[in-house]
DNA sequence: CGGGATCCCTTACGATACTG
DNA sequence: CAGTATCGTAAGGGATCCCG
């Protein structure tokens, strides 16, 4: 790995990074396929115009495939990608490492609160 | 893995996320440790104000050792502590998958524009 | 049902000047 | 040398309204 390593990661944090981007990934790498409704149900918190454009970016990303069925009413479908199923692994991994890193953070709080 | 996967996921990107983050803990994991001032020279593009700013936030995660010698003129030296030493696993993970990244989306560009 | 468009707020980031 | 303080800008995120 050279100096250059920065951009490979800089790129990984830029396709799965910011607020929302996680969850709908671990949504449909759990769940599988969904329809735009069902993801704003699975996630209550989430503003339908921030579902849109977070979708729109991981579309573009090439990780979500995206299904639109002509019928009335309107249905789309969300999927992961192959390439987005590529991710499943550092997912796991960085979910693992973040729980680990609360656990380490609770215990450095107790320690330097009590010596 | 539960629902609640997502908390580990954004306490790893809180921990590691952002413009300059990286890039630190990279030149602290292939460099060893470094002075304030061989940081800066090895990040021309950051200012002394982020540079402190985002090794103070890593210092509080517990990533980052900081060791000031009281001596005239200062020296304070920055080192990756056991727990931060604990991402390099995951942060060569996500420089692969950004490169790769980085290449399918030019082969997915290509391909959009050529049929 | 599954959006798009607009406006607003907060946070991240950055430039500059000053200091023990 | 290794910071701190202040101020300004850019980007991310959110509320609301409208639409085929």
């Amino acid at each position: 790995m050279d100096d250059l390593s920065k951009y490979g990661i800089v790129s990984a944090l830029q396709a799965i990074g910011g607020k929302w981007k996680p969850h709908i990934l671990f949504i449909l790498l759990e769940k599988g396929t969904k329809r735009f409704g069902e993801l704003r149900r699975l996630m209550p918190e989430i503003t339908q115009g921030m579902l849109t454009q977070q979708l729109r970016e991981l579309e573009k990303d090439g990780l979500v495939t995206r299904v639109v069925y002509q019928e009335i009413p309107p249905r789309v479908e969300y999927s992961l990608s192959t390439h987005g199923k590529s991710l499943e692994h550092i997912l796991r991994e960085m979910c693992a490492w973040g729980f680990t890193h609360e656990e380490f953070k609770k215990m450095d709080k107790y320690a330097s609160e009590n010596g």
